[in-house]
DNA sequence: AAATCGAAAGACAACGTTGTCCCGCAGTAG
DNA sequence: CTACTGCGGGACAACGTTGTCTTTCGATTT
């Protein structure tokens, strides 16, 4: 009643050979006659015969399901996507397929989906670490990890990040240059790596007269009442530094509520679609999401063939794209 | 000298009781006394074991990966990003994992990867298809397909689309109704059934008096200079629809190139980010890529579930968000 | 012509798990 | 005290494939 796929036992009876001769068949093996694989072939085509991954995994020396795990912050935002389009590309090229997964900075959901992906037999995973403790990685999955966008607490391993420190300090400097004296500072939950580093940046950049700074944002709505405030507080900054996409798009709106785009300055970390065709055009340090998501995987890849080196650090450079905010 | 992943007759020989039983205790099953229970429960812990699902599926009667296939143009696009999105949360909710591919529009990428994902014995797959010829599809893999956005050649399945149509007359309605009689349309590929459709919503809208149109636009380079080449075209449109979000930016870029952005008015099919910060705001038919991703979740678990019935032909609604660009 | 060799192809076990069956033992009834 | 029942738990086969070993048979060597 139910039909069944074809397994090799099957192919093999209609064939008229041994199971095994199949497998040789399938598996590109050279010591096969030239009618028998003439008569294999024929099999597999008339009965569609797909070979269960599965169960070769199951009993070859390698061991290797050709399947990475991916785990974002969020596969719709820009950045994720990006990053995991990155990755995806480099995967391709090596026949590895993707599974992936958002962790709306859920450590729950991270531990979960990285125990599951693990129990999956995923050759390894690429993991924008969420902040919580990653002590069950290594040690329990077995798996490569390389771990992307921040730096994971506690734990050692890969990672690839943005030269987030030098980024940050970068546009600060840039605003100085412009004259500003009172430099406001938006940033991201400092539970995260990214957020702490650029706001060292920041800090390295003023030196001992930082501005008001507001911390721990991470949703456009917040930020841009944060940005809202603090211009509307006794000796509001002259220029503002985000260090989020979506705080920076929160810090714009804020700007156009009041009124104040073309007389605050504002500059923000990682780019984002569109921020040139804004009034007036958005500067912002760009990150390089597509070359961090390669990078990763190439890191990852490496580790998967057995590359066992120390810890390594991938700093991937920013890039200062002046368009306009930040220079009034 | 490697150190093995523990198998269940580790756990078993560490816990002193049989393979079987370890099977029955990591499976939940009721029949197994509360002291052996805590000891297998203590080995499993000590050894840090995880159940081989590979293994365990290959014997197991329901023959479930619990993992299914989204195939997308590209999951960078935002639109594919956000139904991805609503895929992967419906997934979560049922325990399903999800692995992703972008296919560039490229037919020879979607069938290899239908293929593999169906030797990997994904349970079901969601396909936004590219257009190639997909006779291979359910037939040969065997397992449940559900297309989103586009409406597949040849193939009957269910699929989840917008009100492209509609949509699209609606749009073109609404700059009728401000009183343009020469509507520019700039249109994406036509071997896509969205481009066609929302070519057909235009034309109805319009009756016997189409505008000037360019079609087979997909990137947005192409479409700036199409709409350029357009305004300067002699008896220029005074209104341009444009049919995707890639189209719809080039557009944007165009008016303001030719400082036309407030004199010629613009509507887009396809929402995108930061349109309403743009000056003016752009006027969009919104889609509703989250919904369509959670609808065609549903429909896929529907039919892994085994509902049989005819193809389902599912529309989400379209939104005319009148922002500004729409309305001069 | 007998012995040897090599290549091709089949038999069989194994991968890690679950389904099925059967056994042993405690508790109960006769 | 024996026979029966019920159920916890173990032995064994099976899932679909590949690794290893063995067999077969024709060709080559002496």
């Amino acid at each position: 009643m139910t039909p069944q796929r074809p397994t090799m036992n099957d192919v093999a009876r209609t064939a008229g050979v041994s199971l095994k001769t199949v497998s040789r068949v399938v598996n590109g093996e050279t010591t096969v006659a030239p009618d028998l694989v003439a008569k294999v072939r024929a099999a597999v085509e008339s009965l569609d015969y797909h070979p269960h991954l599965g169960a070769s995994m199951l009993r070859r020396n390698d061991r290797r399901t050709r399947t990475i795990g991916v785990l974002l912050d969020d596969v719709s935002h820009p950045f994720s996507a990006a990053l995991h389009r990155a990755v995806e590309d480099q995967a391709r090229a090596r026949g590895i397929h993707v599974l992936t997964g958002s962790l709306d900075q859920d450590p729950v959901r991270e531990q979960a989906l990285a125990t599951a992906f693990a129990e999956r037999q995923t050759d390894g995973l690429i993991l924008a670490p969420t902040g919580g403790d990653l002590g069950h990685l290594e040690a329990h999955t077995g798996m490569p990890v390389v771990f992307v966008d921040r730096i994971p607490a506690g734990v050692t391993g890969d990672s690839v990040v943005s030269t987030n420190v030098s980024g940050a300090a970068g546009a600060v400097r840039h605003l100085v240059a412009q004259g500003h004296r009172r430099i406001g500072y938006l940033g991201g939950r400092r539970l995260l790596s990214t957020a702490r580093e650029r706001h060292r940046g920041y800090l390295r950049a003023l030196g001992s007269h930082p501005g008001p700074a507001v911390h721990d944002l991470h949703d456009p709505t917040a930020a841009e009442r944060a940005a809202i405030a603090m211009l509307r507080a006794p000796d509001p900054p002259t220029a503002l530094f985000t260090t989020q996409s979506m705080v920076t798009t929160g810090a714009v709106r804020a700007l156009r509520r009041l009124g104040r785009e073309r007389s605050v300055a504002l500059i923000g970390f990682d780019d984002f679609p569109l921020a040139d065709l804004l009034d007036p055009p958005v500067t912002v340090v760009a990150q390089d999401p597509s070359r961090m998501g390669r990078t990763a995987a190439t890191a990852l890849f490496e580790r998967i063939d057995g590359y066992d080196g120390p810890p390594r650090e991938i700093r991937i450079p920013t890039t200062l794209i002046p368009r306009g905010s930040g220079e009034l």
